[in-house]
Order: C-alpha cells, then sequence, then structure tokens
DNA sequence: CCGCGATATTTCAAGCTCAAACCTTTTTGG
DNA sequence: CCAAAAAGGTTTGAGCTTGAAATATCGCGG
C-alpha cells in the first residue's frame, strides 16, 4: 500500500466531478512541492530583507506596488493589488509611514479616500532593495533556465487567467 | 522601454556569477506568477478550512505531520518537518490539545522533551479534512493533467533537492 | 435637503510567524 | 564527579494576517 503524503484513504464522498484518486494525489503532490518551493524561496528572501534592510517581505510588496503605480494608489487599491484585506494594509502603512518611506496624500474630492504614495527617500530605498532583490529571486531559482522560466510563466499565466476570468 | 514587474533600473552591483538582466528578469516574473498561484490557492484552501471545519492551514499541516508519523513527533522534530520555527509550534500544539485533538506525551528516558500525538478524535478530524482538502486542492489545480502534474513534480523536486543537498 | 445605501478606511480580536532570550535537563570533557 | 556545552521547549516582543465590526464620508432618490 503506497503511503504518501498526507495519506489517509477514508471514505471520502466523491464531488460532482467524480475524478480518480490517483490524478488528486498526482496534483496534491505537486501541490506540496509548489508550496515546498516557494516557501523555500520566501524564507530566504525574508531573511535577507531582515539582515540586510531591515525590513520584511510585505512592506517590500507594498513598495514595489506604489513603484509600479508611481501617481499613487488608494488604500482599497492597494489591498485589491497584493490581494490582501484592507485592514491589513493600514498597520503597514503605518509603520512605513513612520519611516518617512510613504505618505498618505489626502485626494481633493473626497475626504473619505487617501492616496498612498513613496516618498522621495520611499523611491530610492525601493531601488536599491528591488535591485537586491531582483538577483536573490534569480539565484534562487537559476535551475531554472531563461527559456524554461518563461515557458513556466506562460503556463502559470494560463492558470492564473483561468481563476481570474473565471 | 519594457517596463514590466518591480521594474527598477538602478545601477545594481552585478554578483560574481554576472549574469543578463534579461535572465534574472525571465526568472523574476516566474517567481511573481508562483507566488500569485500558491497565494491563490492557500487563500481558498485556507477559507474552506475556516468555513467547513473552523480551523486554519497552520492546524491542517501539523495535523498532516502527525498523521504521517503515526509514532508520534517532538515539538523540535515538528518544527524540522513544517520548517516553522521551535516557538511557532508551541502555540498551534497548545490549541490543538485545548481542542482535544493532539496530546503530548511524557518521553520515558528524557524529561525535557515530549511526543505529540493525535488523539483519536485528531485522527478522525483529520481525515476528514484531509479528504476534502484533497479534493480541493485537486479541482484547484484541475488545469494540469495528472501527466503535467507529476512531470512538474519533479522538476520541482529536482530543483528542491538541490537546495537541500547543498 | 434629508435619509439611506454604498464606499473608504480604521479598529479589533484571534491567530500565525519569527528571532532572541530564557529555563530545564541531558550529555560531554576534564 | 562536575562544570560547561548542547539539546528540548517555552516565553516574549514585534509584526503580519484575516474577517468582522465600527466610523466617517459620499452620492443619490425623493
Amino acid at each position: 500500500m503506497p503511503v504518501r503524503e498526507a495519506g489517509q484513504d477514508s471514505a471520502t464522498e466523491r464531488g460532482p466531478t467524480e475524478r480518480g484518486d490517483d490524478e488528486d494525489r498526482a496534483r496534491l503532490r505537486l501541490w506540496l512541492r509548489m508550496l515546498k518551493s516557494t516557501r523555500g524561496v520566501e524564507a530566504v528572501l525574508r531573511d535577507r530583507l531582515r539582515t540586510q534592510f531591515g525590513s520584511t517581505l510585505p512592506r517590500f510588496d507594498v513598495m514595489a506596488a506604489l513603484a509600479r503605480h508611481g501617481t499613487g494608489l488608494k488604500m482599497s487599491a492597494l489591498s485589491g493589488v497584493l490581494k490582501v484585506s484592507n485592514g491589513n494594509v493600514t498597520g503597514i502603512i503605518d509603520r512605513l509611514a513612520e519611516d518617512g518611506l510613504v505618505v498618505r496624500v489626502q485626494v481633493p474630492g473626497d475626504r473619505r479616500a487617501s492616496l498612498v504614495r513613496l516618498t522621495r527617500k520611499g523611491q530610492e530605498e525601493f531601488a536599491r532593495q528591488a535591485g537586491a532583490h531582483r538577483v536573490w529571486v534569480s539565484d534562487l531559482l537559476a535551475d531554472f533556465s531563461p527559456e524554461e522560466a518563461r515557458a513556466l510563466t506562460d503556463r502559470f499565466d494560463e492558470v492564473n487567467a483561468r481563476k481570474d476570468g473565471s
């Protein structure tokens, strides 16, 4: 009896798709490997961001989003882009603002909303971090040739698109 | 000028490997897609675990590890298997123990260590959750045929092995 | 111009996460 | 035998994360 993964074989009621256990297990195994890979890479990135820049992944993600949208982003747009809860972003922006890396700018016509923008200091700091980050990632994924990376990227794009579009 | 991703082009000092920017960017793009995919899947799993079982991913992961090692695991082994900090596991086990899903068993010859084991209730509960979990994952990755899943799994295994081994 | 649903954001409680500090017990080297 | 190092766990402090509730503002229909 092949016992692998989170193996258990209780009588699970089959879903509407009526798929084979082996197919499920093949995909489950893929999932566990993807998880292992991404967690491993994330752990390294988190550690380096911490030790070399005194920062964190969430902070980096936020700054990356703001760098990509130079005109600024509303809090809700930010949480939308990053796909995290809006309550979450509040705290991260609070701390980035304390460090003088971002500012909240009042939106003229709307006293509810505010636009978040990188400060000059924030832009410079992000440029430094992003440069290092790119090299770190490329090193960590060095096993993938650029061609394979591109091919896999396209494949994931297909899959992701199917989710987004429905 | 192709501006994509966390784009910035500050003069980053080239590492010892002296690699091309385009290669870095191709891998960075792959990384962002992997992240997007895994986060998306994780979000769905977390939500279903919460709404359908009143549980969380970390709890599920711990129970899966314990199910795989029926004889029990020491706290340190558990954090080693899950690749999370040992201080982290303490809290999760505390809460699982409160719910009667796991127990801490004293190790005979060593008064420091304790073996964590699923209770009968924990085994049954995990069996239920794992069955659902497997189907959820398979559905979420349904875009990958079993063959492609197997191929990708092998590819990730190679990459992961290279990291573990050195 | 007033109420009321929609929108933008913050606050809150609970849980996860890490690194570092801290006990306790065990093992090891003199 | 005994001090010092190593091993097993917990505690602590700060930050991240979510979902839900609270707050404030906007805009629309009447």
